[in-house]
DNA sequence: CATGAATGAGAGTTCATTCAT
DNA sequence: GATGAATGAACTCTCATTCAT
C-alpha cells in the first residue's frame, strides 16, 4: 500500500493483440497510459517544488515531450493537477480494502504491517508524503479536494475500524477501546508523523510503536 | 497560546516620546510595527490564497499601502515570507514555555489545559492552521523552514516531556509511559489533527480525549 | 441573386457514374465537392466570428471532418479564405448579368427587382452582408481581394449603366442622368445600406425607394 | 471633421502650473495622454493589420514601450480598443455638431463642405476608413459596438436633416425633399463610398457630386 | 484519404522588482 | 519614505501546421 512506484505500477498491461494494428483498445489505453505518464510527471515536479512552482513547461520537460501536447491531453493545468489528486488518492487506498484472506490474521499483525507499509513507503518515495502535504494544504481551502480527502479518510477509518473490532474481540486490543474514535486518532497520528519525521523514516517507529502499545493496552 | 490575534498582540505599543519628532528609537519602532503590521497582511492572504496564489500587491493593498513600497520594508518575497514564518513559529511557541507557576498545577491539568487551547484556537482562528499546513507542505523541501519547525518541535517536545514526567511522577500518568516518546506521538497526533479537522474544532475532541485516556492508562 | 443559399446551390451534384469504383472524373467532383463544402463552413465560421475568431480547427468541425483533412483540400488558410472569396463574390455577380429576356422588360422594373433582391437576401441571409463587410474591410488592406471587387464593380457598373441607359432612352429616368456616374452612386448607396441597416432589412426600403425617385427625377 | 490627425490633436493642452511640482490635474492629463498616444498606436496598426493581425506587443512597440506597460493603462485587449473606438467615434461626431454661425451659411455651401471634408479626410488620412470598415465590420456581430454606431448615425441624420431642411426653406434643395430620408440616403451613400474609393479620394467626387445634383433637384 | 498525436511560434497576461520623482 | 510608471521574465494557453500510421 501506499507505493508511490504505484502510480506507474498502476499501468495495466494492455493485452496484445494478434494483428499488427493496434485495436480501439489498446489504442485508447495507450492515450490512457500517456496521460497517466504525464501525471507522474507532474507528480514529480509537485514534490519537487510544490503547487507554488510546478510550471507545465516543466512537466513536459520532464516527460520529454513539448508543452503543446500536455494541453492535447489536458485541457488545461487544472484538470492536469486534477489527474495528479485522483492518482494520489487511488494510491492511498489501495492497501486499505480490507481482504478476505486478511480475516484469518491477527488483527496486531495487520495493524503493524499497516504501519510498516507506511515507514517503508516513507522510505522508499518519501517525494509521496510532501506531495501530500501540499494538496491537504490545499484542501483547506479548495472544497472539491477537501471532499476527496474526507471520503478517502471514511474508508481509512472503515479500515482500521474493522482491524480494531476484530483485536478487541480476540482480546488482541483493549478491551475498553471504542474502534472508531482509536481509528481517528490513528489517523491523525500517521497523518502527523509524515509530517514531522518528512524524509526520515527512522523516526516515524518510536511513535508508531507507542501507538500499538496504547492500543494494546492491559491486554498486552 | 497559539492564538492568532497574537499576530497583532505582539506589536506593543511603545510610548511616545515627548519631542514632537519622532526620535531613533520610535522611528525605528515604527518602522518594526509597519513591518508586523505587513508580515500580518501577508499572513492572511497566505491563510486565503496560499503560496500559489500569494501576491505582493495584494499584500500591499490589504494593508493599505503602495505595492512598491513593500519594498522598503522586506528586500523581496521571500524576506518577507520568511517573516511571516518567524511571527507564526514565534506564536506557537508561546504557551509552551513551561511556567513556573504552572509547577503547581496538575499535570493531567496542565496537558488538558493545552488541548483545550489548541481546540480553541481552532475555533478561533482557522486560518492559522491552513498557513501552517502551506508552511509545513514548504517545509519538506526548504531546508531552513525545515530547520525552525524541527528546533521548533524540540521546544515542543521538552514542554510535553515536562509535562508528562510529572504526572507520572504524580501517578497521575500510565507509570509505563516513556515521557519522549509519549511527546513525540502526542505532537504528531495533534498536528495530525490540525488537518484532519480543519476548520470544525468539534472533530478534535474524541481523538485528544483517546489521547489523554492512553496517557492516563491503567493510573486513571 | 444575392442568395447565400447559392453558395450550397452552386454544388451540382454530378451523376453518379456506374463503375462502382469511382473514376476520375467523379472523384475530383467529389473532391470539389468537398472543397465547396468546406468553403461553405467557413464561411459560416467567418460570418459568426469574424476573420480575428475564425479557427481551422472550427471550420473543420462544423463541416464534420478532422481538422488535419482540412490540409488535404486547402494547403493553408490562406487559400481556404481565398475560398470562401472566390464564393461570395461569385454569388454577389449572380442576377448582375444583364439577361435577353431582361431587356423587355422596363428598365424601371428592373432597377426595383434589383434593389428588391437585395433587400430580401437582407432578410433572408444577413449573415452574408457581414461576411462582406469582413471581407470589404480586408480589401483595404489586401491588394489580390481589393482587385476581385474592384472587377466585380466594373460588372456591376456595367450591369447597372445597361439598365439606366435603356430608362433613359425609355424616357423612364431623368433625362439628365449620366448612366455611369448614377451606377457608381447606386453601388456606393447599396455597399453603405448593407452597413448601416445591417440585419434589418426594413431600414433599407426608404433610402432604396429615395434613390429610385431621384432616378426618376422630373421623369417620373 | 473626420481628421484622423485629431486622434492626437484632441490631447488638450494642460495648463502650466507655477509650481515647479506637477499638480493633479498636470499628472492625471499626463496619463490621459499616455492613454491617448497609445489608442493611437493601437489605431495605427489597426489600419494596417486589422483586427486579426493587432497584436498587443506590436501596438507597444509602436508606441516605444515595453508590452507590459500597455497592461499598466489597459486592463486588456478589449479596453485598448474600446478606447480606440471611443476615440474614433468622437472624431467622426466632430464637425457634425450644428453650429451657430453656420445658419448663416447656405445649405449648399454646407452640405458641400461637407463633403468636401470627407474627400479631403480620405486624402489625409485614408487609414481612417481602413479602420471604420474594420470596426464597421466587428459592429455587425458586437452589440455594444453596433449601439456606438447606431447612436452616431442618429447624430450624423439631425445633422444632415437640419441642413436639408433649411435648404428646403431656402429653395435651395429640390422641394419635394424629405429631409429625413435624404438624410439616410446621403449617410449610406458616403458609407459605402469610403469602401467602395478606399484610397483612391478622387472616385469620390463625381459620386457626391451627383448625390449634390439629386438633392438640388429641379430647384438647381 | 483520414486521423490522432505532436509541435514551434507566438498570443495575452501577470508579477516581482526597479526607478525617477 | 512613498508612489506612479515601467519593465523583463515567465506563465498558461492557442493555433496552424505537420507527420506517422
Amino acid at each position: 500500500m501506499l507505493m508511490a512506484s504505484n502510480v506507474t505500477d498502476r499501468t495495466k498491461p494492455k493485452p496484445a493483440t494478434a494483428s499488427g494494428k493496434p485495436n480501439r483498445i489498446s489504442v485508447s489505453s495507450k492515450s490512457a497510459e500517456r496521460r497517466r505518464h504525464l501525471a507522474r510527471a507532474a507528480y514529480q515536479a509537485l514534490a519537487e517544488k510544490g503547487f507554488e512552482g510546478l510550471r507545465m513547461r516543466e512537466i513536459a520537460r520532464r516527460a520529454g515531450i513539448n508543452h503543446a501536447t500536455l494541453h492535447y491531453y489536458f485541457a488545461g493545468k487544472e484538470q492536469l493537477i486534477d489527474s495528479v489528486v485522483d492518482h494520489i488518492v487511488q494510491d492511498l487506498s489501495i492497501g486499505r480494502n480490507p481482504r478476505v484472506e486478511d480475516a484469518a490474521l491477527e488483527p496486531r499483525q495487520r495493524l503493524k504491517a499497516h504501519f510498516n507499509a507506511l515507514v517503508q513507503q516513507m522510505r522508499d518515495s518519501p517525494e509521496m508524503f510532501t506531495v501530500l502535504a501540499e494538496i491537504h494544504a490545499r484542501s483547506m481551502r479548495d472544497r472539491p479536494i477537501r471532499s476527496i480527502f474526507v471520503k478517502n479518510d471514511r474508508n481509512w477509518t472503515k479500515f482500521l475500524t474493522g482491524i480494531l473490532q476484530a483485536g478487541v474481540q480476540k482480546k488482541e486490543f483493549d478491551a475498553n477501546l471504542v474502534p472508531e474514535v482509536a481509528a481517528e486518532a490513528i489517523i491523525s497520528l500517521v497523518r502527523g508523523l509524515t509530517v514531522t519525521c518528512a524524509g526520515r523514516a527512522e523516526l516515524m517507529q518510536r511513535p508508531l510503536d507507542q501507538l500499538l502499545t496504547w492500543i494494546e493496552g492491559r491486554a498486552s
